[in-house]
DNA sequence: GATGAATGAGCCTTCATTCAT
DNA sequence: AATGAATGAAGGCTCATTCAT
């Protein structure tokens, strides 16, 4: 009489277990048993689901990924298609998500970073939000912009986002969403040129 | 006698070691039966040298900051006292030096960076590093900007140099040191007021 | 399901191989290897149970005081309350039971004995056993005995069985319970007033 | 141009130092290193000077047992030789001098027992110290006891000389050399005969 | 004589994983 | 489905010893 279900109710519970184990002692020091502790469960039980510790980390990393995603595109799908500065806030507004703000997601984040430079698996999640990021603020720049400058305008915000989220990492006060806006608007309205700017305020 | 003077040769080599270590195969495998073997010495000799592998990744990190430290140090002391556009695209150009863009230097960045939320002496070292950089620019933009713009400015700027650097490090084309300076001197220009631009230009 | 109810057949099955791999080759080199060794079990097996090699030592330390304990308060249960000759004499053959001269004990008491003044968890147990010894001896004494010569002979009596016992430790030929109790009984009855010694002959 | 007579002074210097490291830190954690820094000299120099920790370890205890040959030898030297109880008591009061009941001298000799059992060198250096004592007393008490007596006095004697050693290392106030002279003394007088009591009284 | 350098062996412990139940 | 039992591999570290100087 197996009990069904389970998977759709452990998956996530183990997730959320390994990101909480990786905001208190790190990625190196989160062992199968640790996380498995703080889900309340056998450390067995992630083999059993997950097959092993590095598909539960790359199930981890995948549901931070997704959260992100989702984050954005539910930002852009509440903005007007044709108001371009809305529309970067709202990418900007995606990264800066509360959810994405959580110490615990944070230093998740961290750690797979630095992780996805040796794991091949991890290394390609980590390059397609990347270039997600990049290609959604192309899109909307290349509308309002040169195709060169527009180009140009979505590594500098993108750098900008990456910049401020891996700086206010690390800092004890931690990230300052409101601040990022602030500078990436600032930055964006600077090169807009003077009609696109009068339009949309 | 017994040979001396062996300290400061094994210490840069086996620091040397651990950042190939790292590049190779990522700080969490890095053990010091492989940092020891990449330095074509005993594993004992980390323990005779630095009394145990954290004080070894330590120095590793000490070495890395200083380096950088170093390197833009360097171009401000061979930059005009007044010439406040050069001498932000000095601080801009030790942080893209050349040996700071190495493979081995970046992994062993990012390690350290997600490593360092979890061990305080990192923390600490990270810390002071990433508050120089601010205070870098912040002392400069402040002899040209209002001083609330300055700080604001400096912030945008910080983040940028660790968001291209962030970002190119994940890169499979690495890290583009001369798109920095010219996202970074673009964004400045378009700071600064009409009449300090056209002085420097 | 799985297998319960392991740790009461692991734990003294564990202890016994400690014990055997002390007196094999004394509690320096019993390294934890040795020990599973000789228990037939895997070396992390000890952790599993006792969380380190100290635990496991203190756990059969413990248990040889213990036996020792028993042997003493079973033959006193079997002894006449008021026969002060007889309780004696059962106190001295509990310290000299069958079991606590075996060679695999009496080397495992000698390591503890030795090890105890630099381990307070151990020395803490030691003096412990020590003083119920006296304690024993001097509640039976008191009452034959004014209680300042009462003192004085339960300290003799419990000297002579640590004397005889670590003498007898370092012979080859083993320690002699017999001529223990005949030099221990010939002692007490040298000291008893005559009238106390008619009653019990 | 060697300095000669060095061994005169290392030697005694590194069997000191071994007494204090193991004082301090158990014979177990006692390595040559801490052995050496005790001495203010290198490591290298103990292989230099006993070609190895075990010889190290084993003069250290020869050390030990010849100052207790000596105190005793010196004390009968000083003794009639036809007064037996004072010749006893000679015998027990160079068991129990006061460079005996040194705790570093105290500590040294328990590790020394313990360890014993399993090394033949010291083993036999035991032996040897316990068969003279045993010897020692049985050749006085020969003198005024029937010879079965005798032995069994001495082995008793012994015993005592041996178990108030023994407890008096393990409890905190440590050895009194005193009580063991009175029990001792009291024990004998029980078993010497009227006239040879009276003799020498 | 004396020492700093260097090492190889071994130790305790941790860990991801497998398995019978 | 779930788990306690068990393990082999590996990790960091300590240590006695050797050697060139």
């Amino acid at each position: 009489m197996p009990k069904v279900g389970m998977p759709a109710i452990r998956k996530p519970q183990l997730i959320d277990a390994t990101m909480e184990a990786i905001n208190e002692v790190g990625l190196q020091k989160a062992s199968v048993a640790m996380i498995s502790r703080y889900a309340g469960v056998s450390p067995a039980i992630i083999n059993h689901y997950f097959g092993g510790k590095n598909s539960l980390l790359e199930a981890t990393m995948r549901s931070v990924l997704q959260q992100l995603s989702e984050g954005v595109r539910q930002r852009l799908d509440e903005t007007d298609t044709d108001d371009v500065i809305a529309r970067v806030k709202a990418i900007v507004g995606g990264n800066f998500d509360q959810r994405q703000l959580d110490s615990k997601v944070v230093k998740t984040w961290l750690a797979f970073w630095s992780q996805a430079m040796h794991e091949p698996s991890l290394y390609r999640l980590q390059r397609v939000n990347e270039q997600r990021l990049l290609t959604h603020l192309k899109v909307e720049l290349k509308r309002v912009l040169p195709n060169e400058q527009a180009v140009f305008v979505a590594q500098s915000i993108a750098a900008l986002i990456d910049g401020i989220w891996l700086r206010g990492a690390l800092a004890p006060s931690g990230i300052d969403g409101d601040l990022a806006q602030r500078i990436i608007t600032d930055y964006l309205e600077r090169q807009l040129p003077a009609d696109i700017l009068k339009k949309y305020s």
